[in-house]
DNA sequence: CAGCTATCGCAAGTCGACTTGCTTTCGAAA
DNA sequence: TTTCGAAAGCAAGTCGACTTGCGATAGCTG
């Protein structure tokens, strides 16, 4: 045996506790799958009571979309090629990737605002903070001259980004890679065609 | 006392009993809420075993879709005004107006598509049938000559009523009508500007 | 190192979605 | 009218999300 106590239960608490279960989930959906990713199940993986869980994150859709939004970091990046056009191209491709695989479906289908005023503030601010990446890169744009200055970013990138959600939520079409620069292109003209009495 | 039986436990099968069920879950949905209309509540209320609803649509998301995929049918136009922009316009607001509604938000959340196979087509079908209805406006306006040949009516289908969900799904933002003519001037000057060689 | 408290473990239980096996009855064809 | 299969009623039970009350303890503070 060794010198040390053979398995202390390996108590995890505070910021240590929330990355093994964040982590846990994260391994669970990939493996098992969301439906399989029941809170119990998590809670084993993680050597953590299921109680504890509840008392963190409330619910269990709040848990796994948590788990996904960290996850969900390292996938987008942040373009910056000096030209609006292929900036969102880049940007919105990697997005089309991300929503192509289980865990961006599982993000985008978790991510979705129920009820008012609740705790649903993490999904809020969580969308609202991507959208206001891909609208900084709008404004480069416009700053560079390449779009007029009445130009409205936020609702140029809803405009681009809301038929890739659309597609995987409504519809489930495929979601082929090729629509992206294709929308981008038509938005774009869109915008640059706008007269500036416009009111 | 009537000559009739006083209350046979009045039977309710096939298309009758649906046309019940359907009817007393947008009563419930209207006056208690989602949250309220559980199942056993929606069988209370039509005179109906709960095991029948689970018989005929397998979830209680199947259900109350369905009551509210019905009940939706009246409350969007087919507008016909020879342009594509006012027809556009018309039709959008509408589906703004009837999104900002408790109604139209629960229809689209419990629109949303989850699984892959199984009787989601439903879903599927509902959205595909709206979005097509859209598409006859926009390839009307390409026969008019408002559009050029090389329009895709699906893509700038999608760019309008694509921002219009996300907003309702994901960011919980107003929804404002005023959005939706600035989103169908977007789209439509994106596709005039577009140019015919384009691959 | 003693003390304190937010955090966690645990047990027991509620509630609603969903299933299953069996019986009853409607309703239409023979 | 008789008959017979599909549709509905009914009972009992599973499962997972979520709650509550209380006892145990980690881990920072003095």
């Amino acid at each position: 045996m060794t010198g040390k106590k053979e398995a202390p239960p390996l108590r995890r608490r505070g910021e240590r506790m929330r990355q093994a279960v964040l982590a846990a989930t994260v391994d669970l959906l990939a493996t098992e799958g969301l439906a399989a990713t029941t809170v119990a199940a998590v809670a084993r993986a993680a050597g953590v009571h299921e109680t504890s869980l509840y008392r963190r994150w409330k619910t269990r859709e709040n848990l796994v979309f948590d788990a996904l939004a960290t996850h969900s970091d390292h996938a987008l990046p942040t373009p910056d090629t000096g030209h609006v056009s292929t900036d969102l191209t880049a940007l919105f491709t990697a997005l089309a990737r991300y929503l192509a695989t289980p865990e961006g479906a599982a993000l985008l289908h978790l991510g979705t605002v129920r009820g008012e005023d609740d705790l649903e503030e993490g999904r809020r601010s969580y969308w609202s903070a991507r959208l206001g990446r891909a609208e900084a890169l709008v404004r480069r744009g416009v700053e560079r001259g390449e779009l007029t200055a009445d130009t409205d970013p936020h609702l140029l990138v809803e405009a681009v980004a809301g038929p890739l959600l659309a597609r995987v939520l409504l519809t489930g079409e495929p979601l082929e890679e090729a629509v992206v620069p294709r929308l981008v292109d038509l938005v774009l003209d869109g915008a640059r065609a706008r007269r500036p009495d416009q009111r």
